[in-house]
DNA sequence: CGCGGCTTTGATGTTCATCAAGTAAAGTGG
DNA sequence: CCACTTTACTTGATGAACATCAAAGCCGCG
C-alpha cells in the first residue's frame, strides 16, 4: 500500500521469516486487509465460514462460544502472537467460537486460500505455522486442565496472576474483563467471583478499585494459586 | 522391512496420500519403527524428550497428565487416526503429558527430524499433518468446554455416548475406562460416578455386568447428555 | 487362601450455585 | 445536563450438588 511493502516494519513479520521468498512476501503484502476494533466490537463470529487466516497485531481479545441458552464460555484471551483463528481454521469451514475486543484492537487477516497454496509451496512457512498453532493449542488445554483442578479461590487467582504475569506485566492493572466475563473463563458464578474478590481484599492480598486490581501480597497470592 | 515397501498396505498411508512422493515413501517406510504395546502399558512418558513422531495404528489409548500429588487428569481418549502425539510434538521438546494403552495396542513412529525436513520440502504433507492436528486440538478443546457446563448425570452420559458412538459404535459394550477413570476423565470423584451408574441402572437406562454395559434407554441418555 | 486393587453404598460435611435485594456506575434520550 | 433505564457490581441467606470419609463386598492373582 505504501510506496514499500508496509509489511517490512510489521512486529510480526518474523513470523514468516525464514519461510517467505520475496515474491511471496510481496503476495502477502499487498492482499492483507488490516482492520480496527475498539473494544466490545466483535472481530469474529461462531458458525460463519471461514474465509481468511486472522493474527492480532496489537489489542487484546477473548475467544468465547456461546449456546443456545444464551449462556458463554470464554475459552481464551488471546495477545498478539497468540493466534486468534488457530482453532478450526485449517481444520473447519467454520469457525465454532467468537472473538470480541477486550481492548482496542488491530487485526491482520490473508486470504486463506492464498495462505494455504503458500504453504503448499513453501513448507517452511506450513512447519512455522504449525509449531505455532501446535503451541497455542497446548496452552489453551494446559490452562483449562489447570484451571478445572482447582478451587473457586484458586481459580481467581490463577487468572490474576495471568494477567500480571504474562499480559500487564505488573503488580497493579486494569481488568480488561467484567466480573461476569472472569467467570465464564474460569467455570463459576459471577457472584463467586466477586465474593472470592472480596476476600482476597479483607485478607490484604489486593486493592481493589473498581476494575483496577493491585496485588499486595503476590506471595500468598502464587500459592493460593498453586493449592487452592 | 517385507520386499516391498510394507506401508503400502497401512490402512494409515492415506494419511500420507498425495503428499508424499515415492522417493519420500520408502525413506518413511525403511525408518519407521512399530511397536506393539497390551492393555496397561505405557506409551509415552511425561517429561520425556520428544524425538518421535507417533501415531497410532491400532488399538485405544488415553492421554493423561499427573501432578505431584500423584493425581491424574485424563486429557482425552485417542482410537487410530486420532493423533497419538499432537499436542506438543512440533511446539515443545518434552512431552507434557503421558500415554498408556487402554486396550492392545499398536503404534508406527517416525523420527520427528526426518519429518521435519520432509515437511519443509514438501508443503502439501505439512499442510495435511495440520489439519490433522488442527482437527485433533480442537476435538479436545470444544469436549472439555462441554463436560465443563455439564452436571454429573450430564457428564457421565456424555462418556457412555462417546464410546456407544465413536468407538464401538454399539449399545453394547466393555468400558475400556476404570471407573476411577471415568471419573479422572470427567472431571469428578471415582464414587459419584459409580452412583450415577447405579442411577442410571435403577432408572432403567443401563444394564451394568462390571465393564460391559449396554444402554437400554437410549433416548434418555441423549437428552441427560444433552441438558444435564 | 489371603492380599490388594477395584467397586459399591451410606452417612456426613463442605463447597458452591441460586435466589433475593440493594448499591453503584454507565449509557440514553429529552 | 439531568432524569431515566439499564447494566455492572456487591452482600447475605438458603439449599442443592458434590466431595470426603468410612465400611464392606467382590474379584483376580500370586
Amino acid at each position: 500500500m505504501d510506496e514499500k511493502c508496509s509489511c517490512d516494519n510489521c512486529e510480526l513479520k518474523e513470523l514468516f521469516v525464514d519461510s517467505l521468498e520475496e515474491d511471496h512476501m510481496e503476495a502477502v503484502c499487498s492482499s492483507k486487509k488490516e482492520k480496527d476494533y475498539s473494544v466490545g466490537e466483535v472481530i469474529l463470529k461462531e458458525r460463519t465460514q471461514i474465509r481468511e487466516f486472522t493474527y492480532l497485531k496489537s489489542g487484546l481479545v477473548k475467544l468465547f462460544r456461546s449456546d443456545p441458552s444464551g449462556s458463554e464460555q470464554i475459552i481464551t484471551i488471546a495477545k498478539p502472537m497468540d493466534y486468534v483463528s488457530l482453532l478450526s481454521v485449517f481444520s473447519n469451514d467454520e469457525y465454532n467460537y467468537s472473538v470480541t475486543a477486550l481492548e482496542d484492537s488491530v487485526t491482520c487477516s490473508l486470504n486463506l486460500e492464498n495462505l494455504r497454496m503458500m504453504m503448499r509451496e513453501n513448507g517452511g512457512l506450513a512447519l512455522s505455522l504449525l509449531q505455532k498453532m501446535s503451541r497455542a493449542a497446548d496452552r489453551i488445554i494446559l490452562d483449562t486442565l489447570e484451571i478445572r483442578k482447582k478451587h473457586l479461590r484458586g481459580r481467581v487467582a490463577y487468572l490474576l496472576l495471568y494477567f500480571s504475569d504474562n499480559v500487564y506485566f505488573s503488580s497493579e492493572f486494569d481488568l480488561p474483563l467484567t466480573r461476569k466475563e472472569m467467570a465464564e473463563y474460569v467455570g463459576m458464578t459471577t457472584e463467586n467471583v466477586i465474593r472470592t474478590l472480596s476476600e482476597f481484599r479483607k485478607d490484604g492480598i489486593l486493592k481493589i478499585y473498581g476494575k483496577t486490581i493491585q496485588i499486595v501480597n503476590q506471595e500468598l497470592l502464587r500459592s493460593i494459586s498453586e493449592f487452592g
